[in-house]
DNA sequence: TCCTGATATGTTTGCGCTAACAGCCACGGT
DNA sequence: ACCGTGGCTGTTAGCGCAAACATATCAGGA
């Protein structure tokens, strides 16, 4: 057990199971990749020898050989979201069976970030990408273009695509909100949000909102940022302050639904009647909302299905660009008035 | 836009670089790795040349030719419970600086995918791998014992390493806080948790906790097992089963902390005294926690801690097996009567 | 002057595998 | 008998790069 390495031979190559079973080494290739015509005798020995033997394939030499690599590289901006690990599922589940796998990279938001980990992710080789939204530097737009491989830009359809992209339009999102809540009858309304400078999407839905209510003759009469820490928790701090900055506030809009629900639990305990004297919505129709005392108003994202349509095109490599848009509902739950 | 590829050419390699610069493909090879000697000029013209062209080198031939990989496999059960992703960035921030950079396969609790995760990432000849738990197959356990490379099993270590792990004991976390529940005076004693066969680590856990409450001469008065769905839901209903069917009971152990805060939730708005007629602690110490009304009582699992372990370990790939014990701490919150 | 050694660049080779093609054999039709 | 065909296996070449070694160039010392 003090070396990772049982016995003193050297790591095992297709020659070691040719000699162990008697074949050439094309042979054994054929029948570990269960390509091109092999006898059933022969495979049985092929595969009891790199079984014996341990055998796991250099998947680097066989890919530099034969120009293929199964990988799909997903570039996302962060995984402790609750977003993005919903995505993750729908792309495994749909590349499952076209022996493609999804490799993931995380870039926090960062845009330098992000370009070294296209960088990297490129030099594998893989045979599609899925990135996380439409704002992209240069120099990653350029590389993405030229790899001559699919490219899926997922999440938001707001603006050009490099090739492919799959989502819905947060302006649109953030819009449709402000237009139920100004249904509803409420007039004072707040922005409660977070404050990275990147997180394109959570900016255009802002836009979206308060294009609404401009349209509707409001502007928001408050609003509050916070970054890093536990969003549940930043969520009561926000909206504590704005309660006690701006009393007479009688809506809040979350960019996220787990601050939202941070701002819920807030208002509940102090007694604040919800949705009559104050409403509250969110947005992303994450899972953890179903356990809450009261449903927060929220709009689905359509992750999974963003997950599972960017696979399929990447399974399919399709000749033409591709923009698939998404139309989230809007789940009025219990924190908005019933008009 | 119709096609991916912008130009006609075939994708770059070292060669168009050499032409473009008119140096051999060898010294544009250690320009772009920074090895070895090569003159102010010289590298500046290549440099020049591999930005304009927009070359990303192939890791693929790189990695065959040098028989380096600067990957390591990262195989966990899960990427949706908080806990990964914690661990999942102690392990970036410690590769950060190396060279390595993780790959993470989820296993979804499955023996044979991890199976075939272990085998898949394998095959790319990793540096090192990084494998949540002691118990796997016994073909995963040979592939990666004669891998050769560094493997470090992690989160718990009740039982025997294939190389290093790093990690606390789940079965003493369970007694511990047995222990303390019992010196705060409750008797009636629930376990409340997942169902899945295949979480070790929550089993180890409550068997530690009844090995302490026997000790005690008590046993579990109630037990609630769940699968799937939103944990924090499922919190309030396995806590609202348990308190109507077993209405003496006075205290709820979970096995996380997310059903743990839908358990709090749940007995806060029943009015429920907290932690005098019910007392209720979870497992994890997720952050989630801080932005809960009360604090739930729980054990922090060190995940971040644990990720930068391994990574290190596996960065210094040491030559004798080490098995790191981390001591998590009991945060008794505001749910545990105070003694 | 020649030699030494450092610096800078080029050449050869092969990593482990697979595409493409070549060979071999048995069988059946004519 | 001949050829063709299809099933099975082997041979050759090369994917793109980097390790190891070879070569050129030049400064400085003996």
């Amino acid at each position: 057990m003090t070396k990772p390495t049982p016995d003193p031979r050297h790591t095992l190559t297709l020659r070691d199971v040719s000699e162990a079973s008697g074949v050439s080494e094309m042979t054994v290739s054929r029948v570990l990749r269960n390509r091109g015509d092999v006898s059933a005798p022969t495979r049985a020995k092929v595969l009891e020898a790199a079984r014996a033997l341990g055998y796991v394939p250099n998947k680097i030499a066989g890919a530099l050989a034969s120009q293929r690599v199964n990988l799909v590289g997903v570039v996302i901006p962060s995984l402790s979201n609750m977003v993005f690990p919903e995505v993750m599922t729908g792309i495994s589940e749909t590349l499952d069976g076209t022996g493609l796998q999804p490799v993931v990279g995380v870039t926090n938001y960062l845009p330098d970030r992000e370009e070294s980990v296209i960088y990297e992710m490129l030099s594998w080789r893989p045979s599609g990408m899925i990135i996380a939204g439409l704002e992209h530097s240069a120099a990653s737009r350029a590389m993405l273009a030229r790899a001559g491989i699919p490219i899926v830009e997922i999440m938001d359809i707001d603006g050009e695509p490099i090739n492919h992209a799959v989502g819905i339009s947060h302006r649109r999102a953030g819009r449709q909100m402000a237009e139920a809540i100004i249904a509803a009858g409420y007039r004072k309304i707040a922005f409660l949000g977070t404050r990275m400078p990147n997180d394109f999407r959570a900016k255009k839905r802002l836009e979206g909102f308060e294009e609404a209510l401009a349209k509707a003759g409001l502007a928001l009469v408050d609003s509050e940022f916070y970054s890093g820490g536990s969003a549940l928790l930043k969520g009561r701090e926000m909206t504590a302050a704005v309660l006690d900055r701006t009393p007479e506030v009688d809506f809040l809009y979350y960019s996220n639904d787990m601050i939202g629900a941070g701002g819920l639990l807030y208002c509940l305990a102090q007694g604040i009647d919800v949705p009559g004297r104050i409403g509250l919505a969110g947005f992303n129709g994450v899972e953890l909302l179903d356990g809450l005392p009261r449903k927060l108003a929220t709009m689905d994202a359509c992750r999974l299905e963003i997950g599972r349509k960017a696979a399929q095109i990447i399974a399919q490599a399709p000749a033409t660009s591709q923009v698939e848009e998404l139309f989230p509902t809007l789940q009025p739950g219990d924190t908005i008035r019933r008009s």
